[in-house]
DNA sequence: TGTTTCGTACGAATTGATTCGTACCTTAGT
DNA sequence: ACTAAGGTACGAATCAATTCGTACGAAACA
């Protein structure tokens, strides 16, 4: 039922296909055996193909776009880092804090895992962005 | 392969589930029946066996605990809400922002979605919480 | 010119979540 | 006692993501 690769909404990257797209927004546009190895490296272990197949399918489903003209493919990713990492947040807040921001950041606050380095840096921010809203 | 309901690591909630233990949360102990009605009201269509089983599996997994003692089971929420959240955001955090709740915050400030209103809430409510860091 | 190495293509198997039909049991009402 | 309504249990079907084996082509190199 598929058809090409631009006749879709939004696009919902998953866990595997957020991974891969972090990858080449940091790095920019690589081949399977770089983001495999990457994957490799700082994650998990992974084979060579089973990379390549979830960056066929991110291709087939418009995520992903790349180079033929070499034999080693050249891969770049489409989604553009900003908006789908904003996408994903808005389902986030949505699903799990009720669409909530304020309750989102009280949980970041209570986290253990939020540093205090990082709460302050946070403050330090909100100053600089917007200080006489304070 | 799987046993009983409590050899488990902290246990992820997909989607649906986390609708499910969102009402559970919010409205306590409840009959599938009730739940179901909830889904159905206020986000979804979805067939009363449906709700059943997921709630079932939930039981299996550990995340729910029920009263069988009367033909209606009463189920209740074993996750329990804040740690839970918490742990979604984790890993939400660790894998769409690598880690860094400031840039999750910059992704929040920058998002059209998120209303002014919410922002001027959040401001406050971080001076409120902390003042004299600021 | 073999032959090894590295790449892509393709398809099957697995896994997990989800959905829902069907069977059957219990209770309330007549 | 019979029937209707409303429960639960169970198993099959579906669907998507994921994983990976196998086949095969191109390039590097001995």
């Amino acid at each position: 039922m598929k058809e090409d690769a631009k006749n879709n909404a939004p696009a919902e990257p998953t866990r595997s296909e957020l991974e891969i797209l972090q990858i080449l927004w940091q790095h920019g546009p690589s081949t399977v055996r770089f983001v495999n190895d990457h994957l490799n490296g700082e994650k998990r272990a992974v084979q060579y193909t089973s990379t390549l197949k979830i960056m066929q399918i991110m291709t087939d489903k418009g995520m992903l776009a790349r180079d033929e003209s070499s034999m080693k493919h050249v891969y770049r990713p489409v989604l553009e880092e900003k908006s789908t990492k904003g996408l994903l947040l808005d389902r986030f807040l949505e699903t799990t804090f009720n669409g909530s921001a304020t309750t989102l950041l009280l949980q970041l606050l209570g986290n253990k895992k939020t540093s205090k380095n990082e709460l302050d840096e946070i403050k330090a921010l909100l100053n600089k962005i917007d200080p006489d809203k304070l």
